[in-house]
This record gives C-alpha cells, sequence and structure tokens, in this order.
DNA sequence: AGTCCACAGGAAGGGCAGGCGA
DNA sequence: TCGCCTGCCCTTCCTGTGGACT
C-alpha cells in the first residue's frame, strides 16, 4: 500500500508542476534557432552580410517592421551564425548588439559609445570623460579588433528620437578613419517613417540595403507558437484551439509574435495557478483581459501626479453619472480637488493639453463638439471595461487623489 | 446675417532639473 | 565643482471655430 500512496504523491505533485516544461521559452529574451516565415529576410541578410566572410566590405543595412514581427531575431541569428563561421574560417568578426532602449544603459551618446567600448574590452567610467574622448577610445578599441566590427543597434528610433543622428553619422563615417578594420552597421527599427527624418548623408549611408518585416498573418503565428510550445509545454498540456485564438488575437493587433507568445505564457500561468492540467482556450481569454489590464494600469501608473489628478476629476464627474463631461466641468473640479489636496493648480490650457494626452493614451476617450450658442468643448467619456476603471481607482486612491 | 459662447490649440517664452564638459 | 546647454513642463497671450441664438 506504501506503493500505492507515494505513486498517488508522485502523481499529484507531476500534475502539481502544471502545464509548463520550460516557460523561458516563451519570453522576450528568448531566441529561437529556427524562425519560421522569415527564410527570405533571412536570405537577404545573410546574403548582404557574407562578404565579411572574405574579408570585404559589407554594406549598412536597416532593418524595420513594427513590434513582434521577427527583426531582432533574425539579426541575431544571422549575425551569430556570421560569427561562427568567421571563426572557423579565420576570419576576424566581432559584432556587437545593443538595444538602444536600455534605459541608464545605452540610451544617451556617451553611454552607448561606454557600451560598445565595454564590448571590446575597454573599461570606460559611467561619466566624467568628454564624449570625444570616448570617441577616440572606441576608435582604438574597433581598431584593435583589426578584421571587420558589425555593430547591431536595436530600437535605433528610440535613440535618434532622443539624442538626434549625430552619432550615426559619426559610427557611418568610421571607415574613413580606420585603416585596419571595416566597420558596418545594421539599424532596427519599429517605425518606418524614421528614416526619412533622418539628415540625408546618414539616410543615404545607413539604408544602404533594407529589409522589410510584414506583420505575420495567424496562419503564420499558429506555426510560430505551436514550435514555441512545443518546447515550452509538456506534451498535451495545451488543449485544442488554444494555439489558433492566441494566434488569431495577436493577427487582429498588427500580427505581433511577441503578443501571441505573451498571451500563450499568461494564460498558462493562468492554468497552472488553478491547478488545470492543460491550457484552455478560457484561459486565453482570461489572459487577454489581463494584458490588457496589465497595460492600461501600466500606462496609468507612470503618469505624473498632475495627469493622475485630471484622470481623478474625470472619473469623479463620471461617478456622479454625469452625462456630456466637458473640458470647463473638468477643470473645475480637478482645481477644486488639488487645492484639497495641496496640489499646484495648473491653468486650464495645460489642462486641456492632459485631457488631450490621455485620450492618446486610451484611458479616456474624447471628441471635440460644438454646442452652437454654448461653445465648443471637448466631450470626455470613459470606454474602458468597469474591472480596468475598478484598477485605475485604486491606482487613484494610492495617491489619495480619489 | 451677425453675435457670442466655451473652449481648442498654436506660438513664444519662463523656469527648472539633469546631464555635459572643462 | 560649476557654468552651460538642453529638454520638458508650464504659463501667457493669442487667434480660430461650429452652431445655437437673436
Amino acid at each position: 500500500m506504501v506503493q500505492h500512496t507515494l505513486r498517488d504523491m508522485f502523481s499529484s505533485y507531476v500534475q502539481k508542476q502544471g502545464a509548463f516544461k520550460d516557460k523561458n521559452v516563451l519570453s522576450h529574451n528568448y531566441v529561437p534557432d529556427v524562425t519560421f516565415h522569415r527564410e527570405q529576410q533571412t536570405k537577404a541578410l545573410a546574403e548582404i552580410l557574407s562578404p565579411v566572410l572574405r574579408g570585404l566590405e559589407v554594406s549598412n543595412c536597416f532593418l524595420y517592421g513594427k513590434t513582434g514581427t521577427g527583426k531582432t531575431v533574425v539579426a541575431m541569428n544571422v549575425t551569430s551564425e556570421l560569427e561562427r563561421t568567421a571563426k572557423s574560417v579565420g576570419k576576424n568578426l566581432k559584432v556587437l548588439y545593443v538595444n538602444c532602449k536600455m534605459k541608464r544603459v545605452s540610451d544617451t551618446e556617451y553611454r552607448l559609445l561606454a557600451e560598445l567600448c565595454r564590448m571590446l574590452g575597454r573599461e570606460v567610467p559611467p561619466t566624467g570623460l568628454p564624449t570625444d574622448a570616448v570617441y577616440a577610445m572606441f576608435y582604438e578599441a574597433v581598431e584593435s579588433v583589426g578584421g571587420s566590427v558589425m555593430l547591431v543597434l536595436d530600437e535605433i528610433d528610440a535613440l535618434v528620437s532622443k539624442i538626434g543622428d549625430e552619432i550615426l553619422y559619426n559610427l557611418t563615417r568610421m571607415n574613413q578613419r580606420l585603416a585596419g578594420t571595416k566597420v558596418s552597421m545594421i539599424g532596427i527599427s519599429n517605425s518606418v517613417s524614421f528614416i526619412e527624418a533622418l539628415d540625408p548623408r546618414v539616410k543615404s549611408a545607413l539604408s544602404e540595403e533594407e529589409i522589410i518585416f510584414q506583420p505575420y498573418n495567424s496562419m503564420q503565428l499558429k506555426d510560430i507558437l505551436t514550435q514555441r510550445a512545443d518546447l515550452a509545454f509538456a506534451p498535451s498540456a495545451i488543449k485544442p484551439g488554444v494555439i489558433e485564438k492566441c494566434a488569431a488575437l495577436a493577427a487582429q493587433e498588427h500580427g505581433d509574435a511577441r503578443k501571441a507568445l505573451d498571451l500563450l505564457r499568461i494564460a498558462g500561468e493562468i492554468a497552472e495557478r488553478n491547478g488545470s492540467p492543460a491550457v484552455g482556450i478560457e484561459h486565453v481569454d482570461i489572459a487577454e483581459d489581463k494584458l490588457d489590464t496589465d497595460r492600461m494600469v501600466e500606462i496609468v501608473r507612470s503618469q505624473p501626479k498632475q495627469s493622475l489628478a485630471v484622470l481623478a476629476a474625470v472619473i469623479k464627474l463620471i461617478d456622479s453619472k454625469r452625462e456630456g463631461i466637458q473640458t470647463g466641468d473638468v477643470f473645475t473640479l480637478y482645481a477644486e480637488m488639488c487645492s484639497r489636496a495641496g496640489l499646484k493648480v495648473l491653468t486650464q490650457r495645460r489642462t486641456s493639453d492632459l485631457i488631450a494626452e490621455l485620450d492618446m493614451l486610451g484611458v479616456i476617450t474624447t471628441s471635440v463638439i460644438s454646442k452652437g450658442r454654448y461653445g465648443r468643448t471637448r466631450e470626455i467619456r470613459m470606454v474602458l471595461p468597469p474591472p480596468v476603471i475598478e484598477k485605475i481607482r485604486s491606482i487613484l486612491r494610492e495617491s489619495y487623489l480619489l
């Protein structure tokens, strides 16, 4: 009988392990070896970069497409394979990958250069040196590599919108200054229009070659999810229709593979927490709600106090069941709430901008209407689902605004 | 047709924090 | 360390506007 209870224990333990085999496979950082439906882009990039294996100069290249369309994965796969091959044929190749959006690591000219220096084994103090000194160190470090250096700048649009395109201009001109080492750049951007806004010299240098990443459709997302799910979940831990549902939901939203994987991961976590052995469609539904709610809560939480005060005034007016809430009403209540809370009262002009910003973030919905004799104003509504509004309320309460 | 309301939203500039460079 | 620069938030001042009312 002892045998029996042990077996029960173990099998219930196995069941408690839940659906996951390796959750890491679904995380944003995981780079799969196989990239589905990106063969064309992979091949194109490989062809552009392969001259490096003969020690020849390589064109700069620009990859663009929306979030979750596989740009980073393709770039990483191709460059790491290239690095491996170069090593095996005795060529010097160093690939430097930087995500330019990393706060406090690579979001200024100095930090980015310092980070690149560090990757090449040169320690740079986090602050203190003049930027041209860091440039000099970087040039010297690159020179010492002595073969080819490939810079992969991910989210390059974020960098440029923050610090301008001069750094790109300097980087694209490195080859003219260096004798021993050839430098090439791969820029990755979510925004297609970004390149149009660049200095023409940078633009022509950076976009010698361009590769476009179209959004995935739901069939393609399904393939991607199936492959990842095989690695991430225990066998038969996913009920029929789950993958299709995740794929369809993500396809609706500009074919974002990252969102599809998030949905699957969160659905898996929910199933695990509920103690169910397999992920079902009902878990995906909850996951979708959770993803939307989390996103909105994150947006609201990151708002400055004044913006939250305006939002609090809007919610209070909605609570009092007023129809047709307009800017003037919000401003009056906002001013009153601020003076009660000891907060500085901003002008109506500024409040009007804050309302417009909240609208842009999707927290509230507004439309400019004219009430004839009674003026022209914004009519403000809230169309978020009640659970999300409830969460927002609790954030406002935490900040003593409600 | 003209008036007028209640704002929208553009332009310019002040003030401040934080980063940069000597 | 300290002046300088930059970007951001905000104010002030302003013109523009759709349609009910006269």
